[in-house]
RNA sequence: GCCGAUGUAGCUCAGGGGUAGAGCGCUUCCUUGGUAAGGAAGAGGUCACGGGUUCAAAUCCCGUCAUUGGCUCCA
């Protein structure tokens, strides 16, 4: 009997049933064949030895394909179990899958440790065992086997794992003599695992919950050329170059302080400048979007979130209420500005004429965040965000909505920010009670989201359990030099808290409804914006932007008056711009412009006093040759504006 | 908050039971130079903090604080 194999590219070849992946591949060529690892079978991962017996597409994966390299790190991941269980035969294994780099397991070692210092070891007998070229080989097996199984071996997780799974769907895998509860997709053999690199430990719980018991989480990565492993580790290298407490020290934008508390940024007089700038850009935007700026204070009556639900969400691991001395009144440290927005709001009548009213303010919040989730300027306990509040009808919402993704692309056009993921962020499917407000409301709310995304053409992912806790949210998602992932922008739509502080305004039947709320900050927060913007630049940020523009090098100090002659020239035409006036060589004062990513430096010797120019050398790129100040200021203006979009409202 | 690692000069880091080292930076002097580090001299540290072991602790042990990689959390 033969089947149907349909391939990638549309085209259609007969096999006789049975045949496998591989076979398949060697009837393409040989070298698809040496370099298959995996198979995917009308969607479902197969081994690239499990036989196909009915029509189907069939893909064939290699390392070049993302699938393909986790199937390789997931059999790492089996590897690597194999050998820590032979240095620590009472270990009990967990789960072990591939992730985007590389692959982790998690394990109980009971009461012994493991840290860094085992790495090698493991590592080493990793490559010993890969050299056997041991087959992963995919077998079914009953529950009641698997169970007996695990019950010996005294592994109360693996039980847990096929206790959620049906008779008939429970597969082990074995290779050498390691056997591991698994649903497949593995490499052919050990063999093709070249390289090894075990990259961190970590602590890490049971199924994610914190109140289950906490497993060691063993990190690597693994590839099938060793050569592949050392660029890897340079690139790890290198994005440790572009770390923004790196730069933010080296470029002296901001820093910390213990005497003022953790998770507290202090900036510093550059990085200050920095944010006034992105600030400024950002308002002159919202003016013509529409937006007032408003100004409200760093602490509000606790009532105030007592009405909103942040105190019921949130007190508990909060600031601790501030009380006043004499009436014991409580206040909170403002953790964020929506219900002072609403009582601006609230202090005259609306008609639908008015609407939308946009509410914004570089307002600064605080947050108790735990001690551990502190990091560098994208998690802190004190922060600005770029936060406004529309208040809309129900008819206006997915206009406004709408254009508050504009803006939000303005923003991110603007600073280069490409590479992000527009997340829809939704409910839990199944558990409703972390959330406030009707179903019904909700149900409006994810649906004018979900449109609004469509009719923009944004490219999305959708999550559930992301929402907060009074309405879904569209969340811009923009990944650090390390690749971690990071929310920046954010829209939110909200019908819960206009009912809970019985917002209205007159309609056109003259009687009263509720509006609905827009809560949105397309930075985020300048802290965590900034921190991205630094890693995304590597401290290189575009002219209009960079605290330095311009560093007037002269080359000794007979030329200190005319040096002061430009700096003036350029300060009248608003370029920022320094003199270096060490007694240092011309060729020391570049060195240290260029370290301190300053855009273009200006060399003055005899020549430019003589003249009265000035000789133009550009960041990275070197000597640019003599221009009049006219033109260098001309020069800077337009590289200036270029990186700046149009924005029309 | 939890698990692991780390904490030595302003910065980057070496060292390590017998009371402290480098490079850069800083100060002073010499040098007045043409597109990525000119030369010399000098100042600077309760080795995070608190306890313990020891004749002796920066070093070993315990605790605290902070930083850091994760986990959990993220209005």
């Amino acid at each position: 009997m033969n089947i149907k194999i349909t391939l990638p590219n549309g085209s259609v070849k007969e096999y006789h049933s049975g045949i496998t992946p591989y076979e398949v591949a060697k009837d393409i060529s040989e070298g698809l064949a040496r370099n298959v690892i995996s198979a995917k079978f009308n969607d479902k991962k197969v081994e690239i030895n499990t036989p196909l017996t009915t029509d189907g597409n069939l893909v064939l994966l290699t390392w070049n394909d993302n699938e393909g390299k986790k199937t390789f790190w997931h059999s790492s991941a089996h590897l690597m179990a194999q050998a820590i269980l032979k240095f620590y035969p009472d270990a009990k294994l967990t789960i072990g899958p591939a992730i985007d780099n590389g692959f982790y397991y998690d394990i109980d070692f009971g009461d012994r440790q493991f840290s860094e210092k085992d790495f090698e070891k493991i590592e080493k007998k990793m490559l010993e065992i890969a050299k056997g070229k041991h087959e992963f080989k995919l077998r079914e097996v009953s529950k009641k086997d698997a169970l007996e199984l695990y019950r010996k071996e005294n592994n109360p997780f693996k039980i847990e794992l096929i206790e959620n799974l049906n008779d008939g769907e429970i597969t082990f895998c074995d290779h050498d003599d390691f056997t591991d509860l698994c649903r497949g997709g593995h490499i052919p053999h050990t063999g093709l695992i070249k390289a090894v690199k075990l990259l961190n430990v970590a602590g890490a719980y049971w199924r994610g919950d914190e109140n289950k018991p906490q497993l060691t989480r063993v990190y690597g990565i693994s590839f099938p050329k060793q050569k592949m492993l050392k660029e890897y580790l340079a690139l790890l290298e290198e994005a440790k170059k572009r770390d923004h407490r790196k730069l933010g020290k080296e470029l002296e934008l901001f820093t910390f302080s213990n005497n003022v508390g953790q998770g507290l940024p202090l900036w510093l007089p550059k990085g200050a400048a920095l944010r006034e700038r992105l600030e400024n850009f950002l308002k002159e935007a919202q003016k013509k979007a529409g937006y007032q700026q408003v100004v409200t204070p760093h602490i509000g009556h606790k009532n105030l979130y007592l009405t909103s639900g942040h105190y019921e969400k949130y007190g508990k691991d909060s600031f601790k209420p501030i009380k006043t001395p004499k009436e014991g009144e409580e206040f909170l440290l403002k953790p964020m500005n929506c219900p002072h927005h609403i009582e601006i709001f609230k202090t005259k009548p609306y008609s639908y004429k008015d609407l939308p009213v946009r509410f914004a303010e570089f307002g600064t919040v605080y947050r108790y965040e735990q001690s551990g989730e502190l990091h560098g300027l994208t998690r802190v306990r004190g922060f600005t965000q770029d936060d406004a509040h529309i208040f809309c009808t129900p008819d206006q919402l997915l206009d406004e909505f709408k254009k508050v993704i504009d803006l939000v692309m303005y923003v991110f056009g603007s600073l280069g920010f490409e590479d992000f993921t527009a997340q829809i962020s939704l409910r839990d499917k199944e558990d409703h009670s972390k959330y406030i407000g009707s179903d019904e409301n909700w149900e409006r709310a994810e649906q004018a989201i979900i449109q609004a995304a469509k009719d923009k053409n944004l490219n999305t992912v959708t999550e559930y359990g992301e929402a907060a806790f009074y309405g879904p949210k569209l969340d811009f998602m923009v990944k650090d030099a390390l690749g971690r992932s990071w929310q920046l922008g954010t829209i939110q739509v909200d019908y819960n808290l206009p009912e809970r502080f019985k917002l209205t305004y007159t309609g056109p039947d003259n009687k009263p409804h509720r509006p609905v709320m827009i809560h949105r900050a397309p930075f985020g927060s300048m802290e965590r914006f900034i921190a991205i913007l630094l890693e995304h630049t590597g401290g290189n940020l575009p002219l209009w932007l960079t605290p330095e523009q311009v560093k007037i090098l002269p080359i000794s100090e007979k030329y200190e008056k005319y040096a002061k002659n430009v700096l003036n020239l350029l300060d009248n035409s608003d370029i920022r711009a320094t003199i270096d006036l060490r007694n240092e060589k011309v060729g020391r004062k570049i060195r240290d412009a260029e370290v301190m990513k300053v855009p273009y430096m200006i060399i003055i010797g005899e020549k430019e006093a003589d003249k009265g120019t000035v000789s133009v050398r550009k960041h990275k790129e070197g000597d640019l040759g003599n221009f009049t100040v006219d033109k260098f200021v001309d020069l800077i203006r337009k590289e200036s504006r270029k990186d700046l979009k149009k924005f029309e409202f």
